[in-house]
DNA sequence: GTCTATAGGTGGATAGAC
DNA sequence: GTCTATCCACCTATAGAC
């Protein structure tokens, strides 16, 4: 039965090189890693890396693309599962606080702060996750308001900007503290105002 | 009549190489920029450099020390112009934005994403700011609920850790699109919420 | 204070054997 | 697909002349 509908998870060692440098960027950022601190994770050569992603500028590329990409995954199951927009609101900041509570942060925020130093296929890609996020977040607050269950001033469009601003910059400073309880702190005042 | 009360400003070598470095830790980060790239701008060798800072340790360390002294020195004039918290609110938020009109992002708050890479004598001087700022904030919030200027569910201190959250999360994606435009509407919005 | 020269290390990247 | 070996550019940093 060579056949299966559900392909098994890729454990290929392209997603595991994924892995360890996801990890590295959210806690060192782009700049603050090398080839040579994945191979030594992995115990294996540089030169073995450059096969599955030739230049770094392609690691970083397909880095947004999968992070994004599981990001949109937790949010369609949030559609599927949320019941209202005030339960959807607080299940999107629960997956921010799951990053900060691996002492990482949102990679794309990381790389936004880097944004000056990006090869420019990473730039296009990393406002793309910033949208998408966006586009969602108005969605829910649209919802929010018809249903009255989240409140706010102003238009979807704005809350839903001020939201992720507010977001990343609570992770990035927290980080400087190693407290995630400051993150929390923040997260739950901002689902606050917004009567969530 | 060599004596002068107040000192004339200090153009010495060291403030020159200080303002060269601030600016590109500001737009490429701490560890997207070299030695290289001041001295070039400077026209003066590497090995010069080091004259004045013997490591890049220290050079970042007196960066943030200016930053600081700077800033403090922004707010102390906030406080003797600003009329009321409202007031002093959107001249703290002033001082955001004219950073973001120059294409650079806060440099403490670029330095809070590289703080997983950042040498150890920087780390204290980077939360000092941070304290610093809150600590400011959260006398101008208590002034704000006594003269009815500004209006704030939660403690000062909640607010006024969020409120920079918030400016330096909204000034590092908005990096990310070359727009300005896209901070100023979130602080507006930032200061609005604050009835201010 | 600034220079030339250089050390010693690490960065990303490639060629070619296995 | 992974290895050894190697390249060259760049990094931070230092010694010593001027």
């Amino acid at each position: 039965m060579p056949y299966t509908a559900v392909p098994a998870a890729d454990t290929s060692q392209a997603q595991r090189i994924l892995d360890v440098a996801e990890r590295l960027v959210q806690t060192r950022g782009f700049n603050g890693f090398s080839y040579a601190d994945i191979a030594e994770a992995l115990k294996v050569t540089k030169a073995s890396l450059h096969y599955h992603f030739p230049g770094k500028a392609d690691l970083g590329k397909r880095l947004i693309e999968r992070y994004e990409r599981n990001f949109l995954d937790a949010l369609a199951k949030i559609d599927q599962q949320g019941r209202d927009a005030r339960d959807r609101l607080r299940r999107y900041v629960a997956i921010y606080t799951g990053v900060v509570k691996q002492d990482r942060m949102c990679l794309c925020g990381m790389l936004a702060a880097e944004f000056g130093t990006l090869p420019e296929p990473m730039r296009a890609d990393l406002r793309h996750f910033f949208d998408e996020n966006e586009r969602w977040l108005v969605t829910v607050l649209r919802q929010g308001k018809k249903d009255k269950s989240v409140k706010f001033a102003g238009t979807p469009a704005e809350v839903a900007q001020a939201l992720v601003g507010s977001l990343e910059g609570a992770m990035m400073i927290s980080r400087s503290y190693a407290d995630p309880a400051r993150f929390r702190s923040i997260a739950e005042k901002l689902l606050a105002d917004l009567g969530a």
